[in-house]
Order: C-alpha cells, then structure tokens, then sequence
DNA sequence: GTCTATAAACAGATAGAC
DNA sequence: GTCTATCTGTTTATAGAC
C-alpha cells in the first residue's frame, strides 16, 4: 500500500528523492508554482511516480509535513524531555536559541523547511493541523515549559505562551526575512562569524526577556 | 500610458480595483496560486484590463509594491524625521511597537500586504529589489536611528542593525504566524484586548533589549 | 514499480469589435 | 477603456504497456 501511518513509512529510494525534491521546491517556489514535472525530474523519477506514491500532489505535500516533523525529532529530539530547575532551564532555552540561530542562518534545508512551513501556515494550508499537532504544539510546549522553570512563571500562563512565541519569531525571522537582512547587511552571506554574533544578540535577547518576565510575576 | 512612476499613479477605477484585489489573492494565495480571471473577477473587472493596465501579470506585481509603499507611508508617515533625544526616542519606538502589534494583529488588509511582502523576500522574487529600496530599508534605517538615540549607540552599527531586525521579527511574527498561534491560544480571533496584551509584551521586550543594548555598549 | 502517451482543465496573453 | 472570443502553452491526473 502507499498509505502508511507516519510511524512506518515505506522507504522506497524514489519516495524519499520524490518528498526531498519536493520540500525543496515548494519551500523555495511554494506549492503551486512548483510542478509536478519539476519535482520528478529533481527527483530523478517519473511524474506518475508521484501519483503512485502520494496518490497526487496533495499527497506529497502531507508527506512534506510528515518529513519536516520526522526531522525535527531527529535533530532536536523527542518533544518531551524531564523537568528542570532554573538554573538549568536557562542554560537549556539558551542553547536552544543558539543552535537554531546558527541552524537557520546557515543549514541549506532549514531554508526550505522553514519556507514551507510558514507558508502553509499563514495561508491556512489543507494540512495545517497536521503542522500544528506534529511541529509547533509539541516543541512549543516544551519550550514553555523550560520558559517557565526558568522564571517560575506557569509554564502554560498566557503571558509565558506569547512571550515563547515572540522569541521564536524574533529567531526565525532572520531565516525568511534574510535577504533583505543581508542586502541590508551588507553582507553576501551569513558567515559562521555572523550567524554566532545573531546568537549572541538573541541570547541577550532572551536573557533580558527572562529578567523582564520574572519582574511581573516574581 | 499605463507605465507611470510610483510618484504620479493614475487613479483609473479599475486599476485601484485590480490592485486591491490583487493585494488581496496574491497575499492569501501567493502570486502564482491566484489567477487572472480570479482577480478580475474579484475587483468586477475584465481579464483583459490587466494586460492593459499593467502590460500582464508581473506588472500587477509590481503595482502591488508600489501600493504597499503608498500605503505604508500613508499610516506610518514619511521614513525620516528629525533626530530625537533620549527619552523621546524610547518613547517614539514604544509607540511604533504598539501600533504596529495592534495593526498587525486586527487589521485585515495588513495580513494580506505581510504575506504578500514576506513572501516576495522569501523567494527572492523579481521585486525583491524595488522592495528592499522603497518599505524595508528606508523603515528599517529609521528605527535604527531611533534605536540608537534611545541606547546612546551607533545607529548604523552592526550590533544596532541586528537588534532592530530582531525586534521586528518579533512583532511580524504575531501576524504571519497567527493561525497557530490563535490555536496555541485557544482563541478564535485576536481581540483588541489580546492585541493590547500582545502590544505589552513586544513593548516589555523592546525596553529589556534596549536596556540590554546599553549594558554591552555604554 | 516505472514508464509513455494522452486526456481534460486551466493558465496568461492577445486580436479585434465596440 | 472595456468587452468577447480565442490562441498557445502548461497543468495534474490517468490509462495501459512493460
């Protein structure tokens, strides 16, 4: 069968050049500028290939989700980690805000994952629940929980889930906003140098954020 | 001529029609996702009036931006002020940042002119350049002048530039990133009230990061 | 499973009447 | 300026050979 829950996928060497082919392309053209054609041939396969495997182009594109969360798991690891105290929620949210800094500012398919994303989000895509309840619900649940260990704020307070969400938009803009932050830069890319001088801002960004938070409910 | 500078537009009915609706579907849709016929039919006019007014569909594009740049400068005012003192600084960049957490967050034609912007720059699509010159650049070098007049720091130091795109970032996030958002919330829409609860957090934010810009450069 | 060939719908652009 | 009608190319999806 081509159907298969997101725990089992088939690992059929066409399917996995056929979801790589497509999250590059619909990241950097979206998803109806990028043709089915494009993708196979990317992929190297045929364009029935992708009805075969997907069913359509619908498809692959809920396959494209199932990827970037089975990616996240594997780069940042399970959602769910134990409780922390202070001192260590810190140093955890800080290296957090760090690695992806540096992963957004330079990872080639950060790009493209972070593009898709967020397109299909802003424009309430068919597979936005999927993208709520697999990437963001988890990982920001678990980011509001250090947040929280962190001030000792509760962690699913109103103000910690926003404040969580404005330090995610504050990392993630230098990854969709990037062109015009080079141009304006002056930059041509954004060096190893550079991308650790933005963690750095960003971690002092946080720390002041944290102290912020702590003040108005100590 | 349909071909006019941004400094003299012509007010055809059509034409500001067209745009509109084009501002329209090309931010919830993306500019290859919304057709022709869709947007002539949106704004009650003909397909064939795009090619006439705009030479096609790429000089609707275009058109797009250049209301965009109109519009900006309409609410928010002209790019440069004169220069401002300390506390007069903080207090200008406080209220840019409420205004704009309230704008971004209630206001529909902004989703449609953020989507629309975020994903021209995201793609690096043909307008990328026009874009850069006349919303983000001249917008982004008055905050930086704001920024350091308020932290007593270079206004066009690498250090400043970053943190304005930071804070940005931030407030952007808010608008692109509603709809999970609202779900994380557990909010049907973005009331005035949450909007004002938005607006003091970015602005507790905004005094923290300032706060913390001083410490590292006095 | 992978291919070719093709169907059916749709896109943007344009010619020409009014 | 605005319309109808149409041209040309491209899209996704599918039928059927291998």
């Amino acid at each position: 069968m081509s159907e298969m829950s997101a725990t089992s996928v088939d690992r059929t060497p066409t399917r996995i050049a056929l979801v790589e082919a497509a999250l590059r392309l619909f990241g950097r053209k979206g998803y109806d500028a990028a043709s089915t054609r494009e993708i196979a041939a990317e992929a190297g396969a045929n364009i029935a290939a992708i009805a075969y495997h997907f069913g359509g182009k619908e498809g692959l594109r809920r396959a494209c989700v199932e990827a970037i969360g089975d990616r996240l798991s594997a780069i940042v690891g399970p959602p769910l980690p134990a409780p922390v105290g202070r001192a260590e929620a810190r140093v955890l949210l800080e290296r957090v805000v760090r690695a992806a800094a540096m992963f957004l500012s330079t990872a080639a398919p950060a790009r493209d994952m972070v593009a898709f994303l967020l397109r299909e989000v802003s424009e309430g895509g068919p597979e936005l629940d999927r993208i709520f309840a697999t990437v963001v619900e988890p990982r920001h649940r678990h980011l509001c929980a250090l947040w929280g260990a962190a001030t000792g704020t509760p962690p699913e307070s109103e103000a910690t889930r926003l404040a969580v969400f404005a330090m995610v938009g504050q990392v993630l803009y230098f990854r969709i906003g990037q062109p015009v932050v080079l141009r304006r830069m002056g930059w041509q890319t954004i060096s190893p140098d550079a991308a650790g001088r933005i963690g750095d801002l960003l971690v002092r960004n946080l720390h002041a954020a944290l102290a912020a938070g702590e003040r108005t409910t100590p």
